[in-house]
DNA sequence: AGCAACTGTCACAGCAACGTGACAGTTGGG
DNA sequence: CCCAACTGTCACGTTGCTGTGACAGTTGCT
C-alpha cells in the first residue's frame, strides 16, 4: 500500500470512529468529508458500511489486545497488572471511543474477539477475588463491571486527566471507593 | 384523550423507548408494528420523528423529577437520600432505557430540564462531601460520575437484582469500593 | 522520468424511511 | 344506542443514503 493511501485509510477509520461514537447514523459521506476525502475513495477500500463498521472495530481490538498482552494479566503481581491495563486502555478508548458491541452485532470472527478479550479480564478479575484483593460479598461479575464503567468514565468525561493519573483514580476507586472512612 | 388512544399512547412510548435504546435509529413503523399499532397512528399523534423522541425523554424526565422530588435530596439525612434516590431512579433507568442526552441535543425545553435534573444531584453529592461522607481528594465531579455509573450497571447489566438490593449494592460500592480491606 | 497506484468527479439506479391526504370502518363513553 | 373520537389502509411524493461504472487527473515510488 502506498503512504498516501495509508494516511487516507487511517484517517477514514480514525475520523470514523469518532463520528460513529457521537451518532452511529453517521453517513460514509460525512465521515469521508471530515476525513478529507472523497466518498468514492471510502466505498474503494471498503466494500459496504459493514465492512467500515467492522474495520473501526477490528482496530481498536488489536489495540485492546496489545494493552492485555502488555498487562501480562496472568503473570504480574494483581495490582501492577490491573494498573497497567488501566493506564493502557484508557488512550485507546479515547482514540476509538465506539461501542464496539452494538457496532458488529452480527459480525462474528470480531465478536468472537471482543468476547475473548471479555474472557481474560473476567478470569483475571476472578484471579484477584481469589488472591483476597476483591470482596467475595458481592454479586458475580460486578467488580468487573464497576472497572469497565470506571474506565470508560475517566476516560471519556474527564478527558483531561493523563493516563497514569487516571490509572490511579480508577484502581483506587475501584478498590476503596468514594466514600470517606 | 379516550381510554384506548391513552393506551396506544403509552404503548408508542414505551415501545419506542426499548426499541431505541437498542437501536437509535429505529424507524417509525418498526416501533409502531411492535407497539401493535399502525404507523399512521403514530404519525397522527407526534407531528415528527423528533416530536416523538421528545415525548419519551420527557415521559422519563417526569418519572425521575419525581424520584428526585420523593428523594428530598436537600432536607433528609444524605445516607437516607442516597438511597431513596437510587432505588427509585433504577426502575426509571429500566423502564425508559434511552440516553435522554443524545435523544434530545438540539431540543431547547428538554435539554434545560435534563441539566436541571442534573444540577440538583450535583448539589445534592456536594452536600454530601460538605457533611464528610464523602472523600475530598477526589476531581470535581468524580463521585458523581461513579454514582451515574454504578445506577446505569446495576439497572441493565443486573437486570434481575430487584431495586432495594440494587440501591444497597450501589451505595455500599459508592463509599467503600470492592476492594477487601 | 515514467509506471503503477491512487484519487476526485459526474452520473446513475435502488431503496428505505419520512411525512401527508382522504376515507371507510371500529370502538369508547354518555 | 349513537355520536364523536379514534384507527387501519391504499396511495403518493420527497428526501437522503447506499453502492456502482467509467474516466481523466494526480501523486508516490523506483
Amino acid at each position: 500500500m502506498r503512504a498516501d493511501a495509508a494516511r487516507n485509510l487511517d484517517a477514514v477509520l480514525r475520523t470514523g470512529a469518532r463520528l460513529l461514537a457521537e451518532d452511529p447514523s453517521t453517513s460514509i459521506a460525512t465521515i469521508a468529508t471530515e476525513a478529507g476525502v472523497d466518498r468514492r475513495t471510502v466505498y474503494r477500500r471498503f466494500a459496504t458500511r459493514e465492512a467500515l463498521l467492522a474495520a473501526v472495530s477490528e482496530t481498536k481490538l488489536d489495540s485492546s489486545e496489545r494493552v492485555l498482552d502488555e498487562a501480562r494479566l496472568t503473570e504480574a503481581p494483581v495490582p501492577v497488572a490491573l494498573h497497567r491495563y488501566v493506564e493502557g486502555i484508557i488512550p485507546v478508548s479515547r482514540e476509538w471511543p465506539v461501542d464496539t458491541r452494538r457496532m458488529i452485532l452480527d459480525h462474528p470472527t470480531a465478536s468472537v474477539r471482543r468476547e475473548k478479550l471479555s474472557r481474560r479480564l473476567d478470569v483475571f478479575m476472578r484471579r484477584a477475588a481469589d488472591e483476597g484483593f476483591l470482596r467475595t460479598d458481592l454479586p458475580t461479575g460486578w467488580a468487573r463491571a464497576v472497572l469497565d464503567d470506571l474506565v470508560d468514565s475517566a476516560a471519556h468525561r474527564f478527558p483531561d486527566l493523563k493516563p497514569p493519573q487516571a490509572a490511579d483514580l480508577v484502581v483506587d476507586t475501584l478498590l476503596t471507593g468514594t466514600g470517606r472512612r
